[in-house]
DNA sequence: GTCTATAAATGGATAGAC
DNA sequence: GTCTATCCATTTATAGAC
């Protein structure tokens, strides 16, 4: 779908190309599945070429998983900016996490339900990124002002969002019967009533 | 620790003895990064011995997963017998999975949080496993006599149980302050919360 | 910067003795 | 039923031409 016929791309196109690739082939097969050799026939490149632009296998796969943290991140920025209150901000988050689940659902399978601890030893784990800290912040503030009751940290983080994740797994395994979003409102509720003052 | 020193096992006990190595292994390190090696030298057996009870790789790991989700069915079913009514029951699933979790946490990492399809194709997604179906049923159950909103079956669930099973993750990525036992009486308040009448 | 060809190693699986 | 030895395919990564 990214990739259809190839233009012989080179230099940085090519790079964002092996990129892309990647992406397709890890979050549909899993890391370990894909063999640079099937990344070289699909991305319709050489092997010397992804070597040139990734020092090895698995520094391709930790530079992906830092661009799409950072994406995410952005997004979860980007949908905060102008809500005013814990609520407001959890929804707008929730609100486009499943928008993005249904988008590219190639992201949200690679950041979300990998396990990137198997093949990037060193990474720590996804609770801890940016985006899963921003999130548990949006909560934490909540609690500061009042609009949140004054649970722990980790829980009060947890109910709001745990549910809204795994009704992103169920739409990632293609068990729901209606596209995720028809579900906002309702998974907003809930994970809300639970946390609310 | 489960595998001390090995008085040379045959027959049944040798494979279950292959069973809770690879557990070990492929709890600790993933599937894909344990080999057929890794596991001979663990559990101290041949190479000859494994393929002699299992007919390859990937039916080693079958064989595994279903008898660890056939335990945690069991737990699940244990847990609610005697309980009356939804909340009941919910509140005793999560103690039992909390303290599953602590006890063996090499299970609940890999019953869990594995990506069981990168390596069992065949294998339906986790959530339609049986002990996730029963933890949906059990809430489906709190909706028909009313303990439980109506609420579309799917998010009822994710709700009551999606945050516990994130601290879960949590516990196991070692992230928590305390051991999660601990934070069960606020986990059940919230999610219930979340869903009741 | 990209290519082809190939080196080097790993790992799943089998054969055949005991 | 278990063992050792080994085969063979796959795959990561490199060398060197263009």
């Amino acid at each position: 779908m990214t990739v259809s016929h190839r233009p012989q791309l080179r230099g940085e196109e090519l790079r964002e190309n092996v990129l892309n690739t990647a992406l397709d082939l890890f979050s549909e097969k899993g890391y370990f599945n894909t063999s640079i050799h099937d990344i070289r026939c699909a991305a319709g490149v050489s092997t010397g070429a992804i070597y040139h632009h990734f020092q090895n296998k698995e520094a391709l796969a930790k530079s992906l998983y830092m661009s799409l943290l950072l994406q995410m991140d952005q997004a979860i920025e980007d949908a905060c900016r102008g809500k005013d209150g814990c609520m407001e901000r959890c929804r707008a988050i929730i609100e486009k996490m499943f928008s993005l689940t249904l988008e590219q659902p190639r992201i949200m399978q690679f950041v979300l339900l990998a396990q990137h601890r198997e093949y990037l030893p060193d990474e720590p784990p996804i609770c801890s990124s940016k985006p899963f800290q921003a999130m548990k912040k949006v909560v934490a503030d909540g609690i500061t002002n009042g609009e949140v009751r004054e649970l722990e940290p980790w829980i009060a983080a947890t109910t709001m969002f745990g549910g809204a994740l795994r009704m992103m797994s169920l739409q990632l395994d293609g068990v729901l019967d209606n596209p995720l979003t028809d579900y906002l409102d309702e998974v907003v509720e809930c994970a809300w009533r639970g946390i609310k003052a």
